[in-house]
DNA sequence: GAGTGGTCTAGACCACTTC
DNA sequence: AAGTGGTCTAGACCACTCA
């Protein structure tokens, strides 16, 4: 009948689920190479058989190895190991908070300036409003323990968030405050490297010409720009961004 | 009973799956704000109601959400919409092939030097093999549009990986040749700025001292270490990555 | 104690693909 | 035509947590 079991839940508390087992046997196959790319893995049937469970709960699994992107799955075919998509991998940027108080290193900030102004050719360059649209631009800077740790140039769509003229960014981070003001948004990633101008290289306190790690965000909601922030990190101190990936992951 | 429907599956061609638009349904009131973080989302029996569904179906919906960051759940009490992490953000970096060629050029590919040594001390701070172990040491050049695109330093662990003595690099990419032969692994990334030196300069036809974008990524199989590689990119050209997320995503 | 989510079952129908 | 995966059901038991 529905819901009982011979064998496999009468241990369910043992460690991890069934599920959860099955798919750890079944990644550690995978990523150890035991079953390489294009080796076809058993049916559903087969696997049910194996680990005495139900098709839903193999079926399971299965799914989440393709939402992993680690098989694809054919009907009448089968499930094959995938080719891991070319050298790509999944990265994950801190905020720059957090990312220097896991450094161990004491966080502080500064607001160097805060203005409201109207969108410039350049500025509808970094963010996509009408021209004229009002625009919040802030200068700020991160520093960890006590020495410039990057400098945030930011600009916010007063449009789409007008609550934050009224914010107070000399006290709270306009990351933060926009976190808790725009709940959920889309963003895009662009990273690159530049000599710090004279303007910047002052304000990080570095030689001119200091190559740079230069984040640039763009953030949206429902198709609405939200904030667009350029992140200077002095290249020649410490780094930026560490990740591991086990698995190609949010291909889709 | 079990297997028919009452409503639901008697159009299951319209468009999606059920469970799939249940779940763009609920992403999209998550995403565009109409539940903000913290907010308790229905109950499963209320969603079964709402969609006339078995409560396997919209459970199967909320695990996605879980996974996918973009809810928690606890028990006795219901779901909640999360916080967004921080700013964190799960970025992507394709091939350096790949990447050519996506941006409509020409792709081309040279060996520079090609040498097996025993590791050296700067060696196993960049791999971690054993003292003396032997590495192929690889520096090659990809070319877009006839000019120099990036600068490949690249270590390969020949204790891991043996028949990497034997191929030919002057033809084949050596990342492409490594995920032929050694199918899923695991990598660290690590993304710097730094100006080129002398000899890197002159390989990339830059200035010296010219900003550049350095991405180091190591790879593992089963905690073995299998090749390191630094990819030098001129900064003043262009970017290297760029995604956007729309969730959290792979937080677990 | 009551209600939530976490998990699992034993079936079912269907679409699609390959044979 | 046969067999695979894709999806869904109507239950069930359990652990946990809150009132």
């Amino acid at each position: 009948m529905a819901g009982d079991d011979e064998g496999a839940k009468t241990e369910p508390a043992h460690d991890r689920s069934l599920h959860q087992r099955i798919r750890a046997d079944l990644e550690e196959r995978i990523l150890s190479g035991a079953w390489s790319p294009g080796h076809r893995i058993p049916f559903e049937h087969e696997l049910m058989a194996q680990y005495g469970c139900a098709r839903m709960t193999v079926n399971r699994v299965l799914s989440g190895l393709v939402e992993a992107g680690l098989i694809e799955r054919r009907r009448r075919a089968g499930s094959f190991v995938r080719r891991p998509a070319g050298q790509s991998a999944v990265l994950r940027i801190p905020d720059v908070k957090a990312e220097v108080l896991s450094r161990g290193e004491t966080y502080g900030y500064e607001l160097i300036s805060g203005t409201r102004r109207k969108a410039t050719r350049d500025d509808r360059a970094r963010i996509a409003v009408a021209a004229g649209a009002p625009l919040l631009a802030l200068l700020c800077r991160h520093v960890a323990d006590g020495r410039p740790y990057a400098l945030e140039d930011r600009l916010i769509a007063l449009d789409s968030v007008p609550e934050a003229a009224d914010a107070d960014f000399a006290t709270e981070l306009p990351g933060t405050w926009l976190l808790g003001h725009v709940p959920w948004h889309e963003a895009e990633h662009n990273i690159s490297a530049a000599p710090a101008d004279a303007r910047t290289a002052a304000r990080l306190d570095v030689p001119v010409g200091t190559a740079c790690l230069v984040m640039e965000r763009r953030t949206w909601r429902s198709g609405q720009p939200i904030t667009a922030v350029r992140l200077w990190y002095p290249g020649d101190r410490q780094k930026l961004v560490a990740r591991f990936t086990p698995s190609t992951a949010a291909g889709r």
